[in-house]
DNA sequence: GTCTATATTCGGATAGAC
DNA sequence: GTCTATCCGAATATAGAC
């Protein structure tokens, strides 16, 4: 790679992608300059512009990519019919989820406010048809017996404030594995909602 | 208010931290320019620096504070001798300290990363103290075989996140009272950690 | 203690050459 | 598609007058 000029298109939109994500991830939005991500690429600054129209645009496309992801996987995961399987799999599923990717959640939740308004409102209505659906769980538990839930809406964000902060401290090469950790808290959540 | 010169010393030095923390916490540390936090004073920027060497030192000074007034209250607040009843107390105490300060507990966990070294060294140090509090109540509980907590590093961790997480969505004007939220946490807690 | 003015660096974004 | 060069504004922090 002598050469400091010249095409390499096809592989330069990821890479700036792959670095803006690392570098929002690490320093946060506003702290990063286009300076900064263009270094990271092994480009100029201007040639960003050939990858997004603006700043706000890479963070916004970042965050909805990653709500897109969650949402997709999630319709692919297996869901059983019984609510307390269904809440078992949408835990397991939430943990394993998020710990794959720490830096688009780490994004997707710190950076929400320099989201202008009209990308807030996207990326808040996936986050909110994401909520629904363990929201959902809860009350068909409530209905078959098997949950006591007293305000599933109030329950539906403490599990998953319980279960993303998984983020803030789990690292591959520590005491417990992924299967530890979603049964560690498999049992928590369980015995939360039980009847 | 007439004159635009002149002493304001016995005021102004809260004034600036009040303004800080509403604008770190609304836009975030990295995006605020101490020119805003001047015009929110009624100052111009130079005038600060008679309150604060330097912006870093600001954000950690409001940090540190919150620190220390979570630990003074907690320790300054009933302790019951039964491990049962201090996971009440300190799951009761942590939701209405936390939400009593909203601002400085988003900037306590938001800014993290934007502490150097030095001062990242000193919050972490501090929170781990406080947590430290709670991982104490789940062994005795475990001790006193009113509890069933298979890993109680984690299980602090999970309490904890959940119990902040109240700050994302608690509102005063709500459907429920501060009362009513600590209740149904503490359901969950309880339930979530008994033998 | 606050002001005005400024030194210095850096920010996002664009224009035009290659 | 990327480069160099640049516009223009804004950033932190400081100096010296009042």
């Amino acid at each position: 790679m002598a050469r400091t000029q010249g095409s390499h298109s096809d592989i330069t939109g990821p890479r700036v992608r792959d670095a803006a994500l690392r570098l929002f991830a690490r320093h946060g939005y506003a702290a990063v300059s286009m300076r900064q991500i263009a270094g990271e690429v092994g480009v100029q600054a201007g040639a960003l512009y050939n990858y997004t129209p603006d700043k706000q645009t890479l963070l916004f496309d970042l965050m909805k990519e990653h709500m897109d992801q969650l949402l997709s996987a999630r319709a692919a995961a297996p869901a059983p019919g019984g609510a307390l399987a269904a809440l078992e799999a949408f835990t397991r599923f939430h943990i394993r989820f998020h710990a794959a990717r720490p830096e688009a959640v780490f994004i997707a939740y710190m950076e929400l406010r320099n989201l202008n308004d009209d990308n807030f409102a996207v990326i808040e209505g996936l986050r909110h048809t994401y909520e629904t659906q363990l929201e959902d769980i809860l009350r068909q538990g409530v209905a078959e017996g098997v949950f006591d839930v007293a305000d599933p809406k109030i329950t539906t964000l403490a599990v998953i404030a319980m279960l993303t902060g998984v983020n803030t401290w789990f690292r591959e090469a520590g005491r417990l594995s992924l299967e530890d950790v979603e049964t560690l808290y498999w049992d928590m959540v369980r015995k939360a909602v039980a009847a």
